[in-house]
DNA sequence: CCGGTAAATTACCCAGAGGTAAATTACCGG
DNA sequence: CCGGTAATTTACCTCTGGGTAATTTACCGG
């Protein structure tokens, strides 16, 4: 009783290939899926699996379940659960931190946007890219990670770019306020990337929301906070 | 509630105990720890574990080993590894809860602070109760709980009266603002747990700063997010 | 039609983690 | 000094989960 058996897989059969002659048998051989096709959908799964239960507590075979696949062939074609993580990481990071760049440094003429508009459109590139995977975001941001771990650098290392310019953007307005301390700099990008992650938490919860409505909550939500009470 | 408390010697290694014939060693037999105290051990040794690697990923072996005491010890005193957990669970939110609640409603003769000084108190609350056990926040918001399951329920229904207060605060501020989406105010009580917990993780990063420390930090970053930029 | 290869499965192995029964050691009151 | 009880261990059971070897099924080019 180890993986998945019997009836049909998350998604359903594609609608000319292979077929046994018999009408639907969970038997071995080809689907008629090639390899590129399974490990994004293989990818796909395991974002959510890892996302949402933390690298050590989800299972590969759960990954396997979900894709309507064995795990042996998880493992031919990522190797281990960590090669299988990684493949994720690699992924999410590499999406976000496009998103996120191009809403920080846009328009060609004249110079970056008006500063208090950077958190808005930050805001929007990121629900845009995790609309269709919000727990991808807590794939780069696992707490669960053992510390010292080659997982825990890896992720740390990924997380570097986007980290990077969190910092940059909270800096500028730590320097407009004469303050200079590194430590606060360090702690205010953290508590940036904090609330983009409480966000996205809120949002999991609340699936029927769009990412423009999750923009535009966040809109008001700054708004208020800014403004004196 | 607990167990007897006794007039035993009350500092950590007590110098005259037990001792084997030999000079230390790893044997059964009592080794003079009443059980209130063991408790309390494995209760803030779990605390640690599950904090830090979330409630699947820690191990009963290696919190027991924490303390210096093996498993079966720790059935014993608390049935199974749900029954530590919950345990955790409330004595962690207790702790919260009072600080948090004395940190709202404060001065006896007239209405509560002003509002504005309100999330500065909050944390400095927090960040006194959290000082030895920082990772204790985070057996509260474990995002890694399998929704559905049992402990998520429990970690939900203590998690309520500290969302509540959470709740009350962030509420106000938006009514302030004329905002009266109550998707909005449950959004903003969100980020602000996000923010607290978020706040505490950047804190263990860096165990050399004290409590006070990091409320004064925090009083600059309010201030500095608040002003006009 | 034949073999090669890609896509998958079945059937295992093994370490580790939750959990338990039974024995062991020390203390304390009579 | 004796027995009861609290504190604690040793040794074990079992199930889950990562990981692998060998095998099967389908397609494709000659």
């Amino acid at each position: 009783m180890d993986t998945a058996r019997g009836s049909s897989p998350a998604t359903p059969s594609p609608p000319g290939p292979p077929r046994t002659r018999s009408g639907a048998a969970p038997s071995a051989g080809t689907k008629g899926v090639p390899r590129a096709r399974r490990e994004e959908q293989i990818l796909a799964a395991a974002v959510e699996e890892f996302g949402r239960h933390g690298h050590a507590a989800a299972s590969m075979a759960s990954i396997a379940r979900r894709v309507g696949v064995t795990k042996p062939l998880l493992y031919t074609y990522f190797g281990s659960k960590d090669g299988l993580y990684l493949a994720c990481l690699e992924h999410i990071a590499h999406r976000l931190v496009t998103a996120v760049e191009a809403a920080m440094t846009p328009d060609p003429q004249g110079l970056g946007p008006a500063a208090s508009h950077v958190p808005p459109r930050v805001l929007a590139a990121v629900f845009d890219v995790l609309e269709e995977q919000r727990e991808a975001w807590f794939v780069l941001y696992d707490r669960t990670l053992k510390p010292g771990s080659d997982l825990h650098a890896a992720a740390h290392a990924h997380r570097a770019a986007i980290d990077g310019l969190a910092a940059s953007g909270t800096a500028d307005v730590l320097r407009g306020q004469g303050n200079e301390d590194p430590l606060d700099a360090d702690a205010l990008k953290h508590v940036w990337t904090g609330t983009v992650g409480a966000l996205v938490g809120w949002w999991i919860s609340h699936p029927e929301q769009s990412a423009p409505e999750m923009t535009a909550r966040c809109a008001r939500l700054l708004a208020a906070i800014r403004a004196p009470h």
